[in-house]
RNA sequence: GGCCCCAUCGUCUAGCCUGGUCCAGGACGCCACCCUUUCAAGGUGGAGACACGGGUUCGAAUCCCGUUGGGGUCACCA
């Protein structure tokens, strides 16, 4: 444990164009760790959260709303950065002055470092237009050789600096002539010749700067000291290196190195990149299936115009807003793979297992328990006591949606029912509203039930469905009823009909006293239990699976449990003619 | 294609830095059996990997080189 007196500074810095995916979100979380676990040995850490919005065009403030909620839901919070307010808590704010958290809102301070550039003759105005650059990057392909943009010998300097105060120009940065070497703590130390890296753009046209530019500004400004990011920016980081070595403030000091840290890539089973896409694709792979036909009747519910479903059902690369695909989705009865942090947190998982099971994504403790097993199940204290970088592996790791949803089904069941009860109610009322209402006051019944079944929050209603329709909807499996209701001496039918006074005259409904009463009269009959437990379940929810048979009962109640018996004694009296 | 990065069961990984204790351990998934009124849960067991080829060494999953494979990146996106 390093005993570093200077603090750490950690930071998370996503572009608003969307939702925050997983990728994202684990990026957050070491991040946030890092500075958490300084914050705890007393060195003092902070995370800072910034939004990435400097292109105008494709930055929006309902993305940058959902990003701040993702994370606030996953409990990752930031001690710098916007404002946020959950659950009576407020999260961000600017207390060490190193605001605004939006880069769009920072264009003067970009705009000081960049002048300071040209001033030194590091940076210089250019025009080339898109076109022309396309052609120049055309003719590099051609050679078979990375395309790098260098301003020309004889660069007129004065000249160029003039035009620049009347014309629309980029700025771009004079790239020193040497090659850079990157320390990195996941990958160690990346070298980069010179001939690879150009003279990159640092102001766009509109005046705001790349990302680039950016970055490396409010990083400084900042005091962030740990850089932790995908390893898509790893090529980037030359350049950033390159600039760092270039800027300074307006006293003349140096800007400081960062410790960077490039995470492996988490991709699809298929190896790959997990993208929002898939859930378009997944979609579209679905209505294929169902056919022409069909689709005509459901693209009226889901909210798109003719045009564009057609247009989205040819084209690979289109997406569907999001919630017209879940309604598309319903309709045609596919699941969407979640990939954002809000598709997970609608498909019924709790935030701190996506948390643990995205820590594992690439970190490992390394630790074992008594039984030599790997330390897998943890929360978010156990973690950052021992999150350090040096763990993260190199390689990418493809996201297995099985582990997850396994560690998912462990806490759900494990946990308190109390608990379970509360935020399964919580989750109901929020996304499904309409089954809390048809449980009612069976609510606490139905947890019961439900709790040592349930996998996500969405799928927990699933084992007491047939407590959520009318009796008439229950649909006889007619194998199971050929089986249990039909075939046997006595048959099921016949211990139906005979149960039913016993259960009419039963007062107490509870789970237990039905229990009890069937168990009773399984033994006087000298039945098996299965004789007496598998035609009730027929007749209840028309298959043999259910809860235990006293919950399965108390559910439907007793009214209910007699006319769903009479009408499977009857079918059973159809069938069998 | 250029450049950069990576490589242990199907998947996530432990082990690799500090070669021998590894005919490679765990988790998820899969299979079988047990428990059992069904399902779920639980219990027990099983199949299942060091990408390949060269070195170095008494000895290599561990060190070196190459091959193959995979990924990332080549924007006035981030």
């Amino acid at each position: 444990m390093a005993h570093t007196d200077s603090p750490i500074v950690t930071r998370f810095a996503p572009s608003p164009t969307g939702n925050l995916h997983v990728g994202g979100a684990r990026t957050a979380l070491f991040a946030w760790a890092i500075a958490q676990r300084a914050k705890n040995s007393g060195a003092g850490g902070r995370f800072v959260l910034r939004i990435e919005d400097t292109d105008l065009k494709r930055s929006s403030e309902e993305a940058s709303r959902g990003i701040l909620e993702d994370l606030a839901w996953l409990g990752l919070s930031w001690d710098d950065g916007p404002e946020f307010e959950s659950g009576g808590v407020r999260i961000g704010g600017d207390e060490r002055g190193v605001g605004p958290f939006y880069q769009a809102q920072r264009k003067h301070l970009y705009d000081a470092f960049v002048q300071r550039l040209v001033d030194a003759d590091l940076a210089y105005p250019a025009f080339d237009t898109p076109e022309e650059l396309d052609a120049m990057r055309a003719e590099a392909q051609a050679a078979k050789k990375t395309f790098v943009y260098r301003r020309p010998e004889g660069y007129d300097r004065d000249a160029m600096l003039e035009r620049a105060a009347a014309e629309e120009h980029v700025v771009r940065f004079k790239l020193p002539p040497e090659a850079v070497t990157v320390r990195d703590e996941v990958l160690g130390d990346v070298t980069v010749p010179y001939e690879e890296l150009d003279d990159f753009i640092i102001r766009k046209r509109d005046g705001m700067p790349t990302y680039h530019f950016a970055v490396v500004v409010d990083d400084e400004l900042m005091g962030v000291t740990d850089v932790v990011r995908g390893q898509e920016h790893l090529n980037n980081t030359p350049r950033h290196a390159a600039l760092i070595r270039a800027l300074r403030h307006e006293d003349g000091r140096e800007f400081r190195m960062p410790r960077f840290a490039h995470l492996p890539v988490i991709a699809n089973p298929d190896n790959s990149k997990m993208s929002k896409r898939d859930r378009d694709k997944a979609a579209r792979a679905k209505c294929r299936e169902v056919g022409v036909e069909a689709l005509v009747q459901i693209h009226g519910r889901v909210g798109v115009g003719e045009g564009d479903f057609h247009a989205w059902l040819e084209d690979k690369t289109r997406q569907l807003p999001g919630e017209p695909l879940e309604r598309l989705a319903a309709a045609v009865g596919v699941d969407l793979p979640e990939v954002a942090v809000d598709d997970f947190r609608r498909s019924g998982y709790l935030p701190e297992v996506l948390l643990n099971y995205l820590a594992l994504l690439g970190w490992n403790s390394g630790e074992k328990d008594e039984e030599g097993k790997n330390i897998e199940r943890f929360d978010l204290g156990w973690f950052v006591e021992r999150f350090e970088l040096s763990r993260v592996g190199k390689g990418s790791s493809k996201f297995d949606r099985a582990k997850l949803l396994s560690f998912n089904a462990e806490t759900l069941q494990q946990m308190d029912p109390e608990r379970f009860r509360e935020l399964w109610r919580a989750w109901l009322e929020r996304y499904e509203p309409e089954v809390l209402a048809t449980l009612g006051d069976r609510f606490e019944l139905g947890a019961v039930a439900a709790q040592p079944r349930a996998k996500t929050f969405k799928d927990a209603k699933e084992p007491v469905a047939f407590a959520l329709v009318n009796d008439e909807q229950i649909v006889f499996d007619e194998k199971a009823v050929q089986k249990v209701l039909l075939k046997g001496d006595p048959n099921g039918a016949a211990v139906l009909g005979d149960l039913l006074g016993v259960l009419r005259s039963l007062e107490d409904w509870s789970p237990d006293a039905i229990h009890a009463a069937a168990e009773g009269f399984a033994k006087e009959r000298g039945l098996g239990m299965g004789k007496v437990a598998q035609p009730l379940r027929v007749a209840i929810t028309g298959n043999t699976v259910s809860p235990g048979l006293g919950e399965t009962l108390a559910l439907v109640g007793k009214d209910a449990t007699i006319r769903r018996i009479e009408r499977a004694v009857e079918h059973a009296q159809n069938a069998a003619v």
